[in-house]
RNA sequence: CGCGGGGUGGAGCAGCCCGGUAGCUCGACAGGCUCAUAACCUGUAGGCCGCAGGUUCAAAUCCUGCCCCCGCAACCA
């Protein structure tokens, strides 16, 4: 059935250094609009940059530099990071750009006109070294200096007017915040009454963000700012036929970390827009590096760049999606990545390749046999296989990638199985056709494990299929034509040895 | 009692919602095969499913209490 599947990331902090965690969301949300777009529907993959903020302000003055020209400055490391990790997202929002501007302030306009806006004085701890306000507990732990009492005046949203109406949504649309832990978070904090939202930053102390249209002595608060994008890209303000169709979002992807601002301020701001509310908002654990957090501070922040360049692409993409079950934490660690590599790409898909492809090399002059005559011991194979797409597509749709992929492996390995218990390369000997057959089953299963892993290892599947031959991406049965001969090709993933050195044949 | 997640053979995990012979991957050991990237296949060892109670004919699975680990607590994938 084709429908409409719209995907988001965050935006990325255009100052952050891009790591395995941006990586991670962003691969996860590609690999869920391949899958999409494979399925056939109509799938629209949002990610971007969100360029307002004091760190940002600050980090251009530090240069010396104009904030526009900082941002423009670093922006390439996420998109080019982006093209290297072969991610086809359909459009790339910068904060800073003129569409989302318009939609930022169109949307304050109207929270302001339906009368959830109202100014206040708040007063509370302010840290001079920080600029900024911060909380008792952060007062308390005596990790801010210059700290003094202020008092301000400024625009606050009134969220808590929308308390109730969340907390009913969230009870009416089980699958709203997944997985269900998280859900039952959100609950958990709205059980206490919730506060209304500082929605502006007087000039005077930032001005780095979108003015506000009811008062041009204030910018907007980044999150009123960044939460915003999901909308300006489907044309919130300009193109009401395109947001039609691609709003509410499927699904927006996460971090833990940001689960409140999502699960919370974006639905009532939404609310007050009267807007309908995306479908999922599903927050994934964290990257841990080994056992602790990833952090600066410790210097065990994993650059995705240098896996991609030292290993490719697919192998990173590969490990991220199945390392990690989606909703809990993962340990990144390069054993685990070489284990993976090794036993998975090498051993299993990568040797099976070189088994089949040097077997009809042998006996079959390269060109793929007849199916011939399939007995009981192709039917497993041929059934599995058949079956696979399907299997896939409910557990993609679970959000369950990682069993996903490991039912394509399962396939792999039984075809290995089947290979060994049926010796073609025996039977080659005394029955030509009976080793056809056993090498077109291997090979069929092949090509059909190698579409399912296009969403995940777009160049090395793709470059199986070429390799076989293979003119279409269907994962049906019996798409193998015979007689195609078959290109000749170096391992797929060369094996690592234990330091993660690709093993050269000596 | 702030909230939540977890504790399953050497490692990493699944199973728990819907009780009924404890499963997968990696690793170890033995053997087989030799088409293949020293890969692949077969078999073996290894677990009182954190601890203690309870419910039940039957509990890793439900209930209660306790211990330990880890997150969140409104900047941060």
């Amino acid at each position: 059935m084709r429908s409409i599947f719209y995907v988001t990331t965050p935006i990325y902090y255009v100052n952050d250094n891009p790591h395995i965690g941006h990586a991670y969301t962003t691969i996860l949300a590609d690999v869920l609009a391949r899958y999409h777009r494979n399925e056939g529907d109509e799938v629209f993959f949002l990610t971007g940059l969100d360029e307002h903020g004091q760190k940002v302000q600050q980090a251009a003055q530090k240069r010396g530099v104009p904030e526009q020209q900082h941002c423009d400055e670093l922006a390439p490391r996420f998109s080019n990071l982006w093209k290297k990790l072969e991610i086809q997202n359909d459009d790339f929002i910068r904060t800073t750009e003129p569409r989302h501007v318009k939609a930022v302030q169109a949307a304050l306009q109207k929270v302001y006109d339906a009368g959830d806006v109202y100014v206040d004085e708040y007063e509370g701890w302010y840290s001079v070294a920080e600029e900024r306000f911060i909380t008792d507990t952060e007062k308390d732990s005596g990790h801010f200096r210059d700290v003094k009492r202020l008092k301000e005046r400024n625009y606050f949203f009134k969220m808590s007017k929308y308390q109730e109406r969340l907390i009913d949504h969230i009870n009416a649309h089980p699958g709203f915040i997944q997985p269900e832990h998280r859900r039952n978070e959100i609950l958990g904090f709205l059980r206490q009454p919730l506060g209304d939202l500082c929605i502006s930053r007087p000039k005077a102390r930032m001005n780095w963000g979108i003015e506000i249209p009811f008062d041009k002595d204030y910018v907007t608060y980044v999150w009123f700012d960044a939460l915003i994008n999901y909308i300006t890209v489907p044309g919130y303000v300009d193109d009401p036929k395109k947001f039609k169709k691609w709003w509410p979002a499927s699904i927006h992807l996460i971090g833990k970390d940001i689960l409140t601002t999502h699960a919370v301020y974006w639905p009532t701001m939404l609310f007050s827009l009267g807007l309908p509310l995306p479908k999922t908002i599903f927050a994934h654990g964290w990257w841990l590096i080994g056992e602790t957090k990833m952090s600066k501070s410790l210097g065990n922040v994993i650059d995705p760049l240098s896996l991609v360049d030292q290993y490719g692409v697919d192998p990173v993409r590969y490990y991220l999606m199945r390392e990690m079950v989606l909703g809990q934490d993962a340990n990144f660690t390069m054993e685990s990545f070489i284990k993976r590599y090794n036993s998975d790409l090498a051993n299993d898909f990568g040797n099976l390749l070189n088994r089949v492809s040097g077997l009809i090399g042998k006996y079959f002059n390269s060109c793929v046999p007849k199916e011939g005559k399939a007995g009981a011991a192709e039917q497993p194979i041929h059934d599995a296989a058949d079956g696979l797409a399907k299997k896939i597509e409910e557990l993609i749709n679970a959000m369950r990638v990682h069993e996903a992929l490991e039912q394509v492996l399962v396939l792999i390995r039984n075809t290995n199985v089947y290979m060994e218990h049926q010796a073609p390369w025996k039977e080659a000997k005394t029955n030509l056709d009976r080793a056809g057959t056993i090498l077109y089953t291997a090979t069929e299963a092949l090509r059909i494990s190698a579409i399912l892993l296009l969403p995940v290892i777009p160049a090395k599947a793709q470059t199986v299929l070429e390799i076989l031959g293979a003119s279409g991406t269907e994962p049906e049965w019996g798409k193998l034509k015979a007689g195609t001969k078959l290109k000749s090709h170096a391992a797929l993933f060369p094996r690592l040895d234990a330091e993660g050195k690709v093993i050269t044949k000596t």
